[in-house]
This record gives structure tokens, C-alpha cells and sequence, in this order.
DNA sequence: TAGATTTGACCCGA
DNA sequence: TCGGGTCAAATCTA
């Protein structure tokens, strides 16, 4: 049964290369890459069947896994945008952001449409500057590198809770703004005690669409690498990682479909294996436009928070043990 | 029982 | 002094 089901994973992961290849000669635009219908694009027949047999090869597991993942990919498209103010794939997030802003924007109206994806919306990024100051220990009211996005309302659940972004949070707070209609939340990344995640969010409703939340970053997570006195992973993990580390850098879409299947053939443990190593990874590969995009498929094949978009629902026994070998050997250590 | 959420109180920058 | 941000005890939940 679990054989089978990894072979079911296996050949995923196969049609998914060969859909990455088939598109390797014409790279297919940013919206397809994210199962989004580009807009106004005309697709013969043949073409659409062929998508479509292609489709049915994935499994469902793998299509929700690649859906969730999403948010947290375009998160690291926008950390990315923020971090470099010349980011290499500008024309990627521009492209989508006019396709996905109309759609949104429609979908805000008509609250319809059967896909639930979460647009990430940058903003002005140096938001709360105004309010800066120049104290060498800032408490209060601070905003070194907060990034401020707007997300729509989840389609489907609660549209009072903002919709995931690929990190767990941890609610520390709620207070009436003056002259604001919604309260504003805050959050604490979940790991901030373990891994001394400086992370937190604030997450706000806008007043003018309170179908939309205004959520400002604060901090990087840095729970994605290993805590500081945690040993030393065995030696299968970190053969793996190093692997992944140097498998990290496609220079093209087929160079990420290689990167796929030797990250299979190489058990697959290293999609969900302990915390992620997004962030680490980015800095080891280095900035660059091939490191985008295994930063991106990185995030959605190695995702590394504890939530559920992750690697961790195929492998549930892998990730969530090393998490919680680290715990018990943290607890050791204490 | 541990971890998450709620909520009133407190701190502190503007 | 006001109000945003955080703390921490109480409460909830799995």
C-alpha cells in the first residue's frame, strides 16, 4: 500500500517533469506555471487535451500539495521582489500582478470562481517608515523591513481568518484601531522560542474591502534552519541536504525538472525532512535568477513550516520526527 | 496536559 | 496624554 502510493508520487513527479519539459523550448508564462488561465490566451485543441491528459496523471494529493504550496512560492516571489529592489524576474510578478489583480478584483465583486488561491498584492514596501526612529533598541512602533502585503479573504472557510502563508503564527494579540473598522491582530512566528524566530505578522482588514487583509511583515524567519544547539542531523539528512543544495541552482526549467527527479530518487525524505531550509538554501545558492526558481520550487517541494503544505502530508513520518528528534534533543541539552 | 487563543493591563513612543 | 504594541493570566481545545 505505501509502495504503491509512492509509486503514485513517483509518477506525479514524472508527468510533472514532462510537463516542465514539454514547455522547456517555449517556457510557458508565470500564470500557467501556477494553474492559473492566462488571460486572453487561446489554446488549440489539441493542446488543451494534451494539458488535460497530462492533468489527470497527477495526482490529486500532489495537485492540492502543489495548491497549497502556492502561497508560500509567491511569498518567496515577493521576498525576493522586496530584498532585491531589481528583482530578475520583475516582468514574472508584473505579469501576474495585472493578470491576478483583474481577477481578483473580479473575484472580490462577485465572490465566485472555484479556485481559492491567495493573491499576494506587494505594496509600497518601506510602509511605516514615517514612523521610524533612530533608538538603538527598538521596542515599539518600529519597522525595519517590514513588508506589507494585501491578501484577499480565503474564497472558502472563514473569511475572518487571513489566509496561510506557508508559516505557522502564533496570536499574541488584538486591538481596536482608532478610526479603523477591524481589529488588528498580531502574531509571533510559532517557533519564535525554539528557533528564536524573530518573525510577526500583523494582520489588519481593510476598511474599504473587508474581504481584504493588509498583513506587515516584521522580521525574517530564521526557524527554518536547525536550532543553534541542536547536533548535528544524521548522515543520510545531510547528504541530502547537501545534495539539495547543489541540485538548488537550474538554470532552466529542465534543469528544475532533473532537480525533481533526483530529489525523488533521492528518497524523498528531503521534502519534508525537519525544518526547511528555504531561507538557508537561498543564501548558500546565492542571489540569482536560477536561484529563484529553486528557491520557488523549493518552497514547494521542501516547504519548510509546519503546516500542512508541505512535503510533510506524503511523508508524515519523516519531517514531523526529525522536529520532534530535535525537541527531545533539545530538551536533553536543557 | 501542552499549546493556542482571548483579553485586559501595562509599557512606551509620538 | 493618547494610542499602538506587547505581556501574561485565564480560557479553550485537541
Amino acid at each position: 500500500m505505501i509502495s504503491k502510493s509512492c509509486d503514485d508520487i513517483i509518477n506525479s513527479f514524472l508527468a510533472a517533469r514532462e510537463r516542465l519539459n514539454d514547455h522547456q523550448a517555449a517556457p510557458p508564462p508565470p500564470e500557467t506555471l501556477f494553474n492559473y488561465p492566462a488571460a486572453g490566451e487561446m489554446v488549440s485543441h489539441e493542446q488543451q487535451v494534451h494539458v488535460e491528459q497530462q492533468q489527470q496523471q497527477i495526482d490529486a494529493n500532489l495537485q492540492e500539495w502543489l495548491r497549497s504550496s502556492m502561497t508560500q512560492a509567491v511569498d518567496i516571489v515577493h521576498t525576493q521582489f522586496l530584498s532585491d529592489q531589481r528583482n530578475p524576474f520583475e516582468h514574472v510578478i508584473s505579469e501576474r500582478e495585472t493578470l491576478m489583480e483583474s481577477a481578483s478584483t473580479t473575484r472580490l465583486r462577485s465572490m465566485g470562481g472555484d479556485h481559492h488561491h491567495h493573491h499576494v498584492q506587494p505594496m509600497n514596501v518601506s510602509a511605516d517608515s514615517s514612523r521610524g526612529s533612530s533608538s538603538s533598541q527598538p521596542r515599539h512602533r518600529r519597522s525595519e523591513n517590514a513588508r506589507a502585503v494585501r491578501v484577499p479573504a480565503p474564497q472558502t472557510g472563514n473569511p475572518e481568518i487571513p489566509p496561510e502563508d506557508g508559516y505557522t503564527w502564533r496570536k499574541y494579540g488584538q486591538k481596536e484601531i482608532l478610526n479603523s473598522n477591524y481589529p488588528r491582530s498580531y502574531y509571533k512566528c510559532t517557533h519564535q522560542k525554539f528557533y528564536n524566530c524573530p518573525a510577526k505578522k500583523k494582520v489588519q482588514r481593510l476598511d474599504d474591502n473587508p474581504f481584504t487583509f493588509e498583513i506587515l511583515y516584521h522580521g525574517h524567519h530564521t526557524c527554518h534552519m536547525p536550532p543553534p544547539s541542536s547536533p548535528p542531523p544524521p548522515a543520510e539528512i545531510t547528504q541530502e541536504m547537501t545534495q539539495s543544495v547543489t541540485m538548488q541552482q537550474p538554470s532552466s526549467t529542465s534543469n528544475l525538472g532533473r532537480w525533481l527527479t533526483m530529489d525523488v530518487s533521492a528518497g524523498g525524505a528531503s521534502g519534508g525532512a525537519g525544518p526547511s531550509t528555504v531561507g538557508y538554501q537561498r543564501e548558500a545558492a546565492g542571489a540569482g535568477d536560477q536561484c529563484f526558481v529553486a528557491n520557488m520550487a523549493d518552497a514547494m517541494f521542501n516547504s519548510g513550516s509546519s503546516s500542512s503544505n508541505s512535503m510533510e502530508f506524503l511523508f508524515p513520518s519523516t519531517s514531523s520526527n526529525m522536529e520532534d528528534k530535535w525537541n527531545q534533543e533539545d530538551k536533553k541539552d536543557n
